[in-house]
Parts: structure tokens; C-alpha cells; sequence
DNA sequence: AATGAATGAGACTTCATTCAT
DNA sequence: GATGAATGAAGTCTCATTCAT
């Protein structure tokens, strides 16, 4: 492992665990086994090295979907996806717990948040190719994303709160009743 | 209005406006028309006047629903409660916003936290007549609530960004679809 | 004396003994008996506090001119303002060494640059009146002042470091030989 | 150019266009297409590099009027020497303004001073044969010295801010007037 | 000899909190 | 009760210097 990933696994664990303003650098550093100077080696400062870290977990998604495989019925493949997307947040909940505390956060920039945006390129052709067959409601597919996303985060939410694996299932049952015609 | 009163406004304000980490007491007071010393008359530390505020939040939300009327079918009901809960919050968009950026903090203490379950009674009942009479599916009301939940939040959050009047009904057919029989 | 009179006087102590990158915050705060906030509290830089400092001793300047007499021959002024100026900075040579660190430094502001003009006024006029009356050269106001300036400065610093009570005398005949018709 | 020289260059260019204290090593290292190490390789220390410069630009200095003319009268031969000076001076302004900054810093040696000092036994010389021929004031050398060196530094400085080509013949003027008998 | 990633002491600055008035 | 000047611990970031390659 080089410094650079010392430091961004570092400094994932500790912004997760205490919080982005209860960690200060030189904590990530003793973490990483690095001097202070070392990460400012790397990111010029606190707020690029949490966007670093912010883009890194958004490719990991896409990375996840990349996968994605068009074959079996629409409802099939919208079930795969929201699993992938469940077990891939549910396996790392510190990156979760990461995105969380930023969700509303001046800190990530409008570059970053491009980033992520590209992740959820094949579930919107999913959601397109799911209306044009008349499976699902024809309704704007952002509106009916914002609502899939809303219904996962929360899943996860109460998931990590709960640790109930039947869960899962019972909410995709209700997104699904949700968005189908 | 009281010192106290202006205190909470300022807090709400300039917490919402700014950020927690980014507004000092000092700016908090200045907003307020008070000396520093004042705001620890009332609040001893920072961090029990955000709770304080938190909680004052809880309790306006619960005052909402305090005049629910159970009259009228259980889907119009629910439509309204739904409705009620979408308006408060946009109409108070500084509320929803401080809210969201404490989901995650470890700054709200268990006490704050228990307080709004209280603002979950009523619906909560509702829910649970739906299932009795068959209207609604007969999953656990932990499970519906937090679909429910999750659902408000996200179109709240959308709303808030792209000011669309109609997005409220489309979202509204969605959760209905998901969570009725 | 207030705190920002402690401050002025203990920052003007260690930025001329030890210089200016030498002086941290912190050894001007513990000099002046003050938290290192309370510094922060009068001047929000440490940039400012070395221009408000700057500016101080210019205002200290021009009062000593401010009683500049009138009287008496073009010669005889000339003599009482050289020897002015140079009693001057040779009783306080802490703000001649705080002067000459600041000489060519990008430190200083053009509005701080701006309040160290006026303190010529005087001598300006002194000037243009000996060359009306033919006593002084007829020669550019400005480079005549620029000559004077230059011997004065070089005969402050040759005072403080070889302490030769009769040297001004010798370098106020040279100054006066040179300007004279 | 070897590599010390290359380092010698960048360092006197960006020392004098930044300042001493805005220029990291790292940065002399860049501009001189050099590794960090290497200069170290050469100068143990910063400080030892800044006055190795400040002892190179005096050593040219000397160079320049090696070659003093020893021919010609006091008056011509005093002339000559001014304006070589001055020449030199605002022909490599960096070699200047170099020196403008060090002026009163504690960074510069007693070692490196003293290599200064040499520079002017010439000009020492040629002021003593003016006062043995009665040409120039019975006043102690170094205070004639003295004085015509603050007119110098003045002069030059004037000129690098005003560059008007003709002030040097009235500054010449006046400190020649200042020192003849 | 040359390199430059790594280091950490130390700089400036902020701000929650106190307390004398 | 109200005030706000004073405090100093703690934060982010810089940079002269080292040393393994």
C-alpha cells in the first residue's frame, strides 16, 4: 500500500468514526503512519483530500454497475441493481456513513458532485426502457429516481441501524409497487 | 420577543445560513442583539442550544399534527398527513435544512433524539388502522413508517432545489401505490 | 496603559530586535501580557498590526514637524529640521530599525506608503521657498528632497552604530554645501 | 553553467522577486532545475546560501572597479567611479534590490560583511589623495564615505522606481558640491 | 553526485467559553 | 440579568532539512 492510500484509508475511517470536524489532520496522519506534511503532500488541503475521498467512493459505485447486465425482465434487473446498490453500502458502511455526513455539506464541490452524477447512468436507462414497455409508470424518470434513491437511502439508514436482513426485501416490494404500472 | 427568543432565532438563522462549524457564538449574538455572555445565561455550551433548537423543531412538527383529524377515508387521511408534513417543511425551509445537516452528528444527544419519536404518534396509528381494514399491506408499521419517511425526505430535499409545485403529487401516488394493498 | 498599548509597544520591542519573520504572534502576546486572542482582538493580521505600527510611527513623525517654526533664515530652519529629524530616530532607534526592515518590503500598504507623505509637507515647502530666495539650488523639489533624504537616512544608521556625537554636524555641512547656490 | 551556478541564479532571481522569506527552497530547487538535495549539496543551510549571494554580488562589485582608472583628475575620476556604481547597480536591478532587503537583516554574517568592505578601498584611496591635494573637505574618509554612499543608494533606488535617465547628473552634481572644498 | 518524498516543528489564526464590570 | 474583552487550546498549513535510492 503506498502513502497516498495509507492516508485515504486513514482518513476514511476517522472522518466516519469521529465526524469531519472532530478530526483534525494530524490525527489522519498518526492513523496513516505518516508525518502531516505527507498528506499535504498529496491534497493540498482537508477540503480536496474529502473530496478525493468523496469521487474515489462515487467510481467505486459506478465500478459496482458497470457490471450491470441487461439480460432478464426489467423488474429482474431493477431488482439486481437495488440489491448491488444495498449490499455495496451495506459491506462498507463507512463510506456511507461518509456520503451521509456530506449530503447537505458546503465542502463538496460542484465537480465532485459531477462525479457522482455519472454513476446512475444505467438504472435512468433502465427506468426509460421499463416505461417505454409499459412496465413502468409513465411518470418523469428524475422524479421517479429521486424517489428510488430517497427509498434506498433509507433502507440502508435503518438497515445499519437494525441489522435486519429481511428488510431488504420487504422495501423493494414497496419501491416496486411504487413505480410499476 | 425574549433575549431567549432572539437567541434561538439568530442560532436558527445563522446555523442554517452558514453551517455549524462556520457560525462563532459571537456571530450567533451579534445576529441576536445580545452580548456572548447572554446566550450562556441560557444555553451552557454550543452544543445544548443546536439540541435546544433540535428539539424546539421536534415540538413544532408535533404541533402540526397535534390538530390531525381522523375523519375521512384512511387514504385521505393519509394524503394529508403527507401534505401537512411537506408543508411545514417547506414552508420553514431553514428547519428542513438544519435538520439535514444533524442526521449524522453525534452533536444531538440521545435525549433530542427521543424526542422526536413523539412526532411519529399519530401516523403511526393510522398506519396501523390502514392494515387492520385492509387498505394497507400488512408489513411491519416500523418498515411502512420508514419507507414513508424516507420518501418525505427525499422529496422534500427535491423540492427545496427545483421548486416544482407538482413533484408533491406525483410522490404522493408513488408511496400510496407502494404501501396500499 | 491599555492592552493595545501593551500590544503596540511589546510587538515594536521584538519586531525590531529580533525582525520581523523572527517574532512569532505568540512571543508578542507573552511580551505584552496579553492572550495571543487578544492581539486578534485589535488586529485581525499580524500584516495589519506591522502596518499600524508603521503608520504610528509616521503620525509620531509628522507631530515633530508638525511645530515647525517659521522663523529665522532659510538656512537656519533647514538646520533645526535635519537636526529634528535626526534626534528623532536616534531617541527612539527602535523605530528606525523597524523603519529600515520595512524599507522595500511588500509588507507595507499603499494606503500605510500614503500616510508617510504628508510627514514632508513642511519640508517640501522649506524647499521651494530657499530656491524662490536663490539660496537653494534650482534644481527639482523632489530629487533635492530624495538627496536629503538619502544623507539623512545614512547618517541615522552611521549614529547608531558608531555613536559619534559630532558626526551630524560634519554631515549637515556636507547636506547644506550640496543644496546651497 | 554547472549546477551550483544554475542554483546561485535561480536562487538570487526568485529571492529577490518574491523575497527571502516567500521562497522556499523547494521553489529555487524548481526554477533551477535541480533536486531539493542538490543545493544542500552545496549550501549546508539557506542562510548560507543567501550569504554566499550577498558575498558573490559584492565580489562582482569589486570586479567592476578593479579596473579603476587612476588617470584624470580627482573630479573626472570621482565621476567616473559614481557613475559605474550606479551603473552596475541598476544594470542588474536583482543585484540591488538583493541587497535593499538584507540591508538590516540578521541573516547576513559578520564574514560576509566584511567581504564588503573591500569593495570600496579604491574609492577610499581616491578620496584621500582629493583632500591631500585640497580638492575635496579635511573631514574624516569614511564620514565622506559614509555620506556619499547613502547618496549612491538613494539615487539608485530613486532611479529604479522613476527611471528618469537624467537624475543622475543632478545627484552627481550635488554630492560633488557636498564633498569639494 | 543527484534526487525528491517524507518529515514535524512551528507559524498564523479561530472561537467556545469565562468573568469582572 | 446583561455584557463583551480576554483567553489559550487547538486547528490548518508551510517549509527547511534529511536520507534512502
Amino acid at each position: 500500500m503506498t502513502k497516498k492510500d495509507s492516508i485515504i484509508s486513514a482518513a476514511l475511517k476517522l472522518l466516519t468514526l469521529q465526524g469531519i470536524h472532530a478530526t483534525p489532520m494530524s490525527a489522519i496522519a498518526k492513523e496513516a503512519g505518516t508525518g502531516m506534511g505527507t498528506i499535504y503532500n498529496y491534497f493540498p488541503t482537508k477540503e480536496v483530500l474529502i473530496n478525493h475521498i468523496y469521487q474515489h467512493i462515487k467510481l467505486k459505485e459506478q465500478e459496482i454497475f458497470a457490471s450491470f447486465n441487461e439480460s432478464g425482465s426489467i423488474k429482474n434487473q431493477f431488482f439486481t441493481y437495488y440489491n448491488q446498490a444495498f449490499t455495496f453500502f451495506t459491506n462498507t458502511p463507512e463510506y456511507f456513513q461518509f456520503m451521509e455526513q456530506l449530503h447537505a455539506s458546503p465542502i463538496i464541490t460542484d465537480e465532485s458532485k459531477a462525479v457522482g452524477e455519472k454513476a446512475i447512468v444505467n438504472i435512468f436507462q433502465l427506468i426509460e426502457n421499463g416505461k417505454k414497455t409499459g412496465i413502468i409508470k409513465a411518470i418523469d424518470t428524475n422524479e421517479l429516481l429521486q424517489f428510488i434513491g430517497g427509498s434506498l437511502l433509507s433502507t440502508i439508514r435503518w438497515y445499519l441501524k437494525e441489522k435486519n436482513e429481511n428488510y431488504i426485501n420487504t422495501q423493494l416490494t414497496l419501491v416496486w409497487d411504487a413505480i410499476k404500472q
